[in-house]
DNA sequence: AAGAATAAGTTAGTATCCTAACGAATCAAT
DNA sequence: ATTGATTCGTTAGGATACTAACTTATTCTT
């Protein structure tokens, strides 16, 4: 986003009616936050979600890991080789099935998640300023019925 | 998104605690939704948006519109070039201030735009399914509410 | 009135994401 | 057991968006 735009407020009046482009603005805005609060520790929110879910739930095979981060194979496949490249992750092919790979968190990998895992939660902090915990849950079930409205599964 | 992911409730834990991965991926699926049945009266979310504020605000100068559409510069002037290129739009530039190029609708914008308001609008009207005057209301409160804790003005 | 600062738009380069097409490995089915 | 379909990952190419750097035009300052 750019320091001179207007206050959101100012935003034309369709704009406010329509609901996607509301909510695409308010993503791209979230994402930026964060983004620009990861790149002070020298990482991206693409790689944050990928070191967070590998270390919550664990190694995986890049397919399931995709699927955990609802993006597709080629893009994973490019994080995952420039993480690779950085030492946070391994992906390790094994004899059980050729064509897999599972990708572990390196040390390295585990310190840097340390490391965001609290600029992550002093962001998000931030970024829920003023939401009691009955807000975020009714945040939480209008997305999830919004993604229901237009899931493809 | 992809067929073969399993229904949004499996999604992992920790990404339903963090709010903003879940915003980002319910922005995601419902670009991706719109621009699924734009692209059927071929065009894609980006026209969209250039001709509805177009239509709605009015010619305006590029700094104007990019404004209007919450992205930079750059990214417009591609999208009028090709815009421009198709016939929805004309750049114009004046003697009054020889930098600045007004952009308009022009009648084949205005069909294009006339035609694909009516998928527009069924498309929200498809995403919004099962919400009330009230959540929708609840829901645009609760995004402003955040956009204001990450806004960068 | 001249020089500096600012503004509009473009060009160039980058990041993130996608789909399509591919190679290699595995599984299934006759 | 061989053929055929499926699965895993990669490569190639495209769309959308960004920042940085540039050109040209305007405005501000002195």
């Amino acid at each position: 986003m750019d320091e001179e735009h207007a206050p959101v407020d100012a935003a034309p009046m369709w704009l406010h009616r329509s609901v996607a482009p509301k909510l695409h603005l308010t993503a791209k805005s979230c994402r930026a936050f964060f983004e620009e609060r990861l790149a002070e520790s020298g990482t991206t929110f693409a790689v944050w979600t990928v070191l967070a879910t590998l270390k919550m739930e664990g190694p995986m095979i890049q397919r399931a890991l995709a699927w955990h981060l609802n993006i597709e194979g080629p893009t994973l496949s490019r994080h995952l080789e420039s993480m690779e490249r950085r030492g946070l992750v391994v992906r390790k092919r094994t004899d059980a099935d050729r064509r897999a790979a599972a990708v572990e968190l390196t040390q390295e990998g585990e310190r840097m998640y340390a490391r965001i895992e609290k600029v992550a939660i002093e962001g998000q902090r931030e970024m829920l300023q003023g939401f009691s915990d009955k807000d975020i849950e009714l945040l939480n079930g209008l997305l999830d019925r919004l993604l229901g409205n237009v899931g493809s599964d």
